[in-house]
Order: structure tokens, then C-alpha cells, then sequence
DNA sequence: TTAAACTTTTAT
DNA sequence: TAAAAGTTTAAC
């Protein structure tokens, strides 16, 4: 045993540029170990759980290191691999490791205390030597035991509670307390189980006679015995002992008090598990085959392939092939999803196939069920349980799960935006670290698409990726008939039905006499995107951002979509107080009630942010669906993805100019996807199906792509304009957003931080601009962007971009601005 | 992120 | 002029 002290440098959840050292005790020296959490004291007063990622035996030349408070893990809770990826995600994505740590695990692991004040136990009750708010703190505590920081701020209406807490420390009236909270705890769950002193045959015999006058406690005896019996267990569930023996729970309680059940509390896992039956492996089709065997034939020369397959081509079989073959190999597989609206019905699809060797992972899950699924992995290696793989089911934050023989990733519907973080930093792209990730283990990486974003299917071009492609649709699904309505022409003509063309509403009323479904895709939610006064032409606007407010006329409030601000609409305007306000634009709210007016006899349901919010929501819509409970769907982004349903004929792209016209380099890629994927959604099982694009635009190149099914078209076009106008995929492009509320300090500096960036740069940087909305929250923002054309080192790049950061953060008067720095933003 | 030292603003 | 609010800096 080494007799010298041990240091660890540990990272702290916390956005701070280094790690702090801490001294490890002497009786903790032979346990400590790299990726272990600790709890340390950070501050006067706050504990931490950090997370080691060194142990070393050189002690800090500046300062006096603390020591840590105790070690929180017995095997490491992060690997070294993983550490590797976090070091690669904080220096391409410039954030701290300290937000990497934050993003990678879930917060029940990541401990921190919150200061509470008790009252202390000598204080006599005596306030004469206090002023005013310092005896209304006091005086609170006659309603509560605990008051926190934030409880004291609200009490005396004061920002700054420091002076008054530490007087009312100082006369030793109240004590400062820390407490760990937001901890994992497992779920327990009451079983029963027969008092031992009844275990023989004679003993029971005599409780079944002194039971004789309370049927429904021997009711429940029967049911335990008959049940413990059953499944050779002596610990039955409790609510299923009550639900089975149709008796109330008192009755159980009555029994646990005379001491013939024993209640126990069992830990039990919060993660669904799989009961059904497992099916066979699907034949794929001869397309599928081939296109099966081209990938495998890739994989072995290519990290990456990109399998390039029109909607409903059956990609998912081949994804399930290729799960299966590395599960038999022992290998974990990561199947990524852009979002978890789809990873329901996926579920399902894999659960078939592999049972219980998956495990989900996405936003939706609560903390707890996050650390199961984190310990679960952990246990798996250990334990060393497992001989077959399993899969792992997940939304972008699936990257930093504790994988240790990762075999495949795929990613599915790679073209999506929703795997880029957009906040808080790190601001990743679930994509792109998911393929630095398979490098780490030498895994594969199978991107699938319909529609490929341009910067992939330019690495496939440029056989960095391996490419494959699937052209014929599964079962002879035909690819849908694609009209265009002319919505300038039907406006000039007078023959629109408000925002609903003459060949909509004939095509909506076909399909619905067939009894067939339809969706209808409109980019907007809401009622109404802003209001308008006719007499002085004022737009209400929120009063934190730059936007217009949206109108939702079912709660019939005019909010915010950036900042969540809400007002009461008056019918008024807000500046003159006319009557004469016009509802501008439409959103899926409108659409629904138009439907319900023009179509009466359908049933109607909407689908955006503001219909699933909660956590089952989506699936009850989906389900109702699929069900036929619902004749039109209509609804924003959310009803062009992956979703299968086996009736939808029509399908309706109200504006598609809204998002042709989209001020974005992606706009026309961006357009070309989603009206792609919403058509994909016509027409299943031999029908066609048809799809209608409303549009000013007829004649676009973009509209023609879309009809024509010719992605190589809008490919070629799209990639001339990138090279033109310097975008990706020819250059990197780094983002540089300033924030803050002061307008003129924000101006000033942006164009300084501008020009100083120049002096580096030269002509590689543009801006300082004001973004699409020029305040949020009562902050102004201006970006500036850095485009690096390929060739120039990007690590050089980022440090250069680091160091005139922190330049300009020196200077006094810019010193408030809040930097924010987005690599390869969307 | 938080705490405390330090600086500026505000109300009386 | 004191208290409150805002800013800055260091934390191991």
C-alpha cells in the first residue's frame, strides 16, 4: 500500500472552465477509482456529487485542497471510453465538461444540496433586536419546520436575503442547513407474505377456523395460498393479492395487524418489461436482401453507410436483421430516433422481435426511470449476466449511456433536426457524436433516410460514407399521385374556401365518402400567427421577445411561442382601441375549426405541442387513429414523421410556401424533407394515395422535386447554391450568438467582437446580424458566423475562437454580454 | 451554480 | 446616508 496521499481532480456539474483537485482520506485511498462519484463540499456551504476523472499524487501547489465527503459509488458509474467521448464532445461543441457532465447523466445521479434555515432549538422567542423583515422570517416559521433561500426572498419581497439571514445567524436564531436532494430512490412495491408461525399445515388449519367469522380475510388467505402455491413464491404482490380476492385493502391491513401477513417492501424495476410473444425474424424481400447484403458488404471497408430508402420500403426489417446478428454476437446496438413521437409505434414493432433485450430511452422518462435503465446497463457488465447483446432504444441523450461493447448504431430519419441540441449546451448533434461514438468501439454506423440531408448524402458521394439504396416500396405500396393547387390562381378566381383551394376540399370529400383517412400538415400552431388592427395597423407583440403573439382561440389567449407569454385577447386593439382587429394567417387550430365547419359529419383532432403535451397524450391521438376514431388528422411537423397507418388516401400540405419562404440556407432541403415524409404517408396496402401541395408557387423547383420523387434533382441544385454561397457541406460553420438586454451595448459590442474576429478571419466572418427574432426574453441577440472552408484545421479554429472570446470578455464594459457559441448550428 | 465582496442606485 | 440592487470573482 502506497503511503502517499491521493488527490483526485474531479468535474463538478456546474458550467466552470477546469476540475478542481480534492484530497482523498487516507481510509478512502484504496477505493477510490476514476469515474466513481464523490461528494465534496464546492463553496462555503454547497455539496456536490462530482465525478472523478483522474487520481493522482500531486498535491495543489496554490491551495490547500479539501478533502472530499465520502465516495457515492462502489464500481464506477462512467467508464473510460465515455470519458473520452465527453472530452470529444466539449472541444468540438466548445462547451465546458461540466455541461457535458449535466447533458451525459441523468439527474437523479447528480446530487446537489439546497440550503435550508430551521429555526434554532435555544431561540427564546425574544425579537426586540430585530427590524421588520427579520421578524417576519422568523415569524414564518410558526407554518413550516424548513425555509429556503428562494422562501425567504418571497417572505421579504428583497432580492438580497444575505444580510438578514446572517443576523439572524449571528444572534443564533436560526441554523443553516444543507440538504441532497432530486436522488434516485427505487420504487418499492408492498408484497405479502404468510407470518412463518402459520408455515405448517396444523397452524393453518387452526387459522382457517378462527377465520371462520371474517369471510373476506379468509377470502384473502385462499387467494395467498392458492397464488404463493401457484408460483412457488412465498411473497405475493399486494395489490394483486387485492385486486385477485376482490377484497378492500383494509381487509389485508386487518390481517398484517393480527400478525398472520407480513407486509414487505420489494424494490421493483419502473421499466415496462415484455410478456408477449416473441416472433421469428421476418423474410426480408428480395430488395431487402440485396440491399441487406450490399450494407454488410460496406460495413466491412466503410465506419458509416447511408442506406438511401424511399418511405415504406421496409428499411426497419433490414435495421431489425443487422439488431439481431450483433445481439447473437454479444454486441450492444444503439437505435436512435430523432424524436419520441415515433419510438411508440418502433417499440412495439422491435418488442416483437427481441422481448425484453431492449431497453427505451428518451425525454419523456422520469429521472428515475433514467438511473434504472443507466444501472441496468451497468449491471449487465458487472454482473457479466448476459451473454447476448440487447439493444438500446433511444432519443439523441441514448449517446451517453454506459456502453461497453457497442457493435452498431443506427441511426434512423438521420436527416432530422431534432437530433441537434438546441439547448442548453453542449449544442450536439445526436448524429454526428453518435458516429464519433462507434469510432470509439469500432462499431458500424447505418444512417437511413428517405431523404438524406444534403451534407450525408455528400459524404456517400464522396465515399466517406458507403451508400445503399432501396427504391422499390414494400408489399407494391405505390408511390402517391402528387397534385399541385394553385392557390393564387383559386385566390385571384374567388374560388378559395378560405385557406382551403377548390381541389382540397373535392379530394377531402372523395376520400371521406370512402371512408378514408386524411392528413392535413400545416407549419403553424395556434389559431392565428399575429392580429392585426385595421384602423392604425398595430400587431400585438410579446412584450419580452421581437415576435408577434400567436392566437389560440380555444383558451382564447394570445401567447408567446418563444417565451411562453400569455395575454388575455380582448377583441380590442391594444393601441387605439378599435374593434376592426383581423386575424392574420392560419395555424392548425384554425384548420381544425374550418374542417368541423366545412366538414361537419367528420371527426377531427389536432396534433402539436400544444395537444401532447403530456406524457400519454400523443399515443391516445395515434391510437385513436389507428383505430379510425378519427377521420382528419391535422397537425405541425409532428404528423410527417415515421408514423404507419394503413388508411390515410389524402394527404394535405395547406402553405407550402411557409416554408419555402423560411429565411434559411436549409429552407428548400428543409421543405423538400417534410413534404417528402408527409406524402409518405399516403397511401399503404396496394391503395394510392394522393397527395395535394397548396402553393402560390406551382412552378417551383423545389414543388417539382417534391411531385417528380427526385431527390438526385433537388441534391444537385441544393449543392451548387452550398458551394456557391459557402454553406456546408464545403464549409464548417460556427455561431456565435451575443445576448443581452441592454440594445446599444449589444450593437456596440457585436461589432467589435465582429471586427476583432475580422482581424483573425478576414472575410470568413459575416455579421454581426440580428437573428430571425431579435429579442427573447427581454434579451437582444446578434449572431455573428465564422465560415471555414474545408483544409483549415477546425481544433485551430476553436481555440482561436476560445481566446478572442475570452479577450473580449476582459474588456470591463463587455464583460455582461453573454456569449453563446453553436458549432455546426441548424 | 453560489456566496460573498465590492460597487452603484435609490429612497428617505 | 443606509439599505437595496446590481456586478464581479473565486470556489479546489
Amino acid at each position: 500500500m502506497s503511503s502517499e496521499t491521493k488527490f483526485v481532480d474531479v468535474i463538478l456539474p456546474l458550467a466552470l472552465p477546469k476540475l478542481y483537485t480534492y484530497r482523498i482520506q487516507r481510509e478512502l485511498a484504496e477505493e477510490i477509482q476514476v469515474g466513481q462519484r464523490v461528494i465534496v463540499q464546492f463553496g462555503k456551504n454547497k455539496l456536490y456529487s462530482a465525478l472523478v476523472k483522474k487520481v493522482h499524487i500531486t498535491p495543489p501547489e496554490k491551495y490547500e485542497a479539501k478533502y472530499i465527503d465520502s465516495i457515492l459509488d462502489n464500481e464506477p458509474l462512467v467508464t473510460e471510453q465515455q470519458f473520452l467521448f465527453w472530452d470529444w464532445l466539449s472541444s468540438y461543441y466548445m462547451c465546458m465538461q461540466g455541461e457535458v457532465m449535466n447533458a451525459a447523466i441523468p439527474s437523479g445521479l447528480k446530487l446537489s444540496s439546497e440550503t435550508y434555515f430551521v429555526l434554532n432549538a435555544s431561540f427564546d422567542g425574544d425579537l426586540s433586536a430585530l427590524n421588520e423583515a427579520e421578524s417576519s422570517v422568523v415569524e414564518a416559521f410558526q407554518a413550516t419546520d424548513t425555509l429556503s433561500v428562494k422562501d425567504i426572498e418571497v417572505i421579504v419581497d428583497r432580492k438580497t436575503v444575505y444580510p438578514i439571514t446572517k443576523k439572524l445567524i449571528e444572534n443564533n436564531i436560526i441554523v443553516l442547513q444543507e440538504d441532497l436532494k432530486d436522488a434516485y430512490r427505487p420504487k418499492l412495491v408492498s408484497h405479502i407474505v404468510l407470518n412463518e408461525s402459520y408455515r405448517q399445515e396444523e397452524k393453518l388449519k387452526e387459522l382457517f377456523d378462527t377465520l371462520n367469522r371474517a369471510p373476506a380475510q379468509l377470502r384473502a388467505l385462499m387467494a395467498y395460498i392458492h397464488w404463493s402455491q401457484q408460483k412457488k413464491n412465498d411473497t405475493i404482490k399486494k395489490s394483486f393479492l387485492i385486486e385477485d380476492s376482490k377484497v378492500s385493502p383494509n381487509v389485508i391491513t386487518e390481517l398484517v395487524k393480527k400478525e398472520i401477513f407480513e407486509e414487505v417492501q420489494i424494490e421493483t424495476s419502473r421499466l415496462a418489461s415484455y410478456s408477449g410473444e416473441i416472433q421469428q425474424i421476418k423474410n426480408l424481400s428480395e430488395a431487402q436482401q440485396i440491399a441487406y447484403q450490399q450494407i454488410q458488404d460496406q460495413f466491412l471497408e466503410k465506419e458509416v453507410v447511408l442506406l438511401h430508402g424511399v418511405t415504406s420500403s421496409g428499411k426497419t426489417e433490414i435495421y431489425i436483421k443487422l439488431i439481431e446478428e450483433q445481439l447473437e454476437k454479444g454486441n450492444q446496438v444503439l437505435y436512435l430516433l430523432p424524436e419520441i413521437a415515433l419510438t411508440t409505434q418502433i417499440i412495439f414493432r422491435l418488442q416483437k422481435h427481441f422481448g425484453n433485450d431492449i431497453l427505451v430511452y428518451h425525454s419523456r422518462y422520469s429521472n428515475n426511470e433514467r438511473v434504472e435503465v443507466w444501472k441496468k446497463m451497468a449491471d449487465f457488465h458487472y454482473t457479466k449476466s448476459r451473454k447476448r447483446g440487447f439493444v438500446i432504444l433511444g432519443a439523441r441523450s441514448a449517446i451517453f449511456l454506459p456502453y461497453t461493447n457497442l457493435g452498431l448504431i443506427v441511426i434512423d430519419e438521420e436527416h432530422e433536426t431534432s437530433y441537434k441540441q438546441i439547448e442548453p449546451s453542449p449544442k450536439y448533434s445526436g448524429r454526428d457524436a453518435g458516429i464519433y461514438l462507434a469510432g470509439l468501439f469500432k462499431a458500424n454506423v447505418l444512417l437511413g433516410s428517405a431523404t438524406p440531408s444534403i451534407e450525408t448524402y455528400w459524404n456517400a458521394q464522396q465515399k466517406k460514407y458507403g451508400y445503399v439504396s432501396l427504391e422499390t416500396r414494400f408489399g407494391n405500396v405505390k408511390m402517391p399521385e402528387i397534385l399541385v393547387a394553385d392557390i393564387k390562381e383559386d385566390t385571384r378566381k374567388k374560388k378559395m374556401k378560405s385557406h382551403f383551394s377548390p381541389l382540397l376540399v373535392k379530394e377531402m370529400t372523395e376520400a371521406l365518402e370512402r371512408k378514408e383517412q386524411i392528413i392535413l400538415f400545416q407549419n403553424r400552431r395556434g389559431f392565428s400567427p399575429f392580429l392585426q388592427c385595421e384602423k392604425c395597423l398595430h400587431i400585438p407583440k410579446c412584450i419580452r421577445c421581437d415576435v408577434s403573439l400567436t392566437y389560440h382561440k380555444y383558451v382564447n389567449h394570445l401567447k408567446c411561442h418563444y417565451c411562453g407569454f400569455i395575454e388575455r385577447s380582448t377583441g380590442k386593439c391594444g393601441a387605439c382601441g378599435s374593434v376592426e382587429v383581423k386575424l392574420k394567417g392560419f395555424g392548425t387550430e384554425k384548420i381544425e375549426e374550418e374542417i368541423s365547419l366545412f366538414f361537419p359529419a367528420a371527426s377531427v383532432k389536432r396534433m402539436d405541442l400544444e395537444t401532447t403535451r403530456s406524457k400519454y397524450s400523443y399515443q391516445h391521438i395515434i391510437n385513436d387513429f389507428e383505430d379510425h376514431k378519427i377521420d382528419i388528422l391535422v397537425g405541425t411537423q409532428m404528423v410527417t414523421k415515421g408514423l404507419d397507418f394503413g388508411n390515410v388516401s389524402l394527404v394535405g400540405v395547406l402553405d407550402a410556401d411557409s416554408l419555402l419562404y423560411f429565411p434559411d440556407f436549409r429552407a428548400y432541403e428543409r421543405s423538400f424533407q417534410l413534404m417528402a415524409q408527409v406524402s409518405g404517408r399516403a397511401g399503404r396496402k396496394e391503395k394510392r394515395g394522393k397527395v395535394i401541395i397548396q402553393t402560390m408557387n406551382p412552378y417551383h423547383s423545389v414543388i417539382r422535386n417534391v411531385i417528380d420523387n427526385d431527390y438526385t434533382t433537388l441534391y444537385n441544385t441544393e449543392i451548387l447554391n452550398r458551394v456557391n454561397f459557402k454553406y456546408p457541406p464545403f464549409y464548417r460553420l460556427i455561431q456565435i450568438r451575443l445576448k443581452h438586454r441592454d440594445k446599444h451595448l449589444i450593437d456596440e459590442g457585436a461589432s467589435r467582437f465582429a471586427d476583432q474576429l475580422k482581424k483573425t478571419f478576414s472575410d470568413r466572418i459575416l455579421g454581426p446580424e440580428m437573428p430571425f427574432v431579435s429579442r427573447v426574453r427581454n434579451l437582444y441577440q446578434k449572431d455573428i458566423l465564422i465560415k471555414i472552408e474545408r483544409g483549415v484545421s477546425l481544433n485551430k479554429t476553436k481555440l482561436l475562437v476560445q481566446q478572442h472570446v475570452d479577450i473580449f470578455l476582459s474588456e470591463t464594459s463587455f464583460k455582461s454580454i453573454r456569449i453563446l457559441i453553436d458549432v455546426d448550428p441548424l
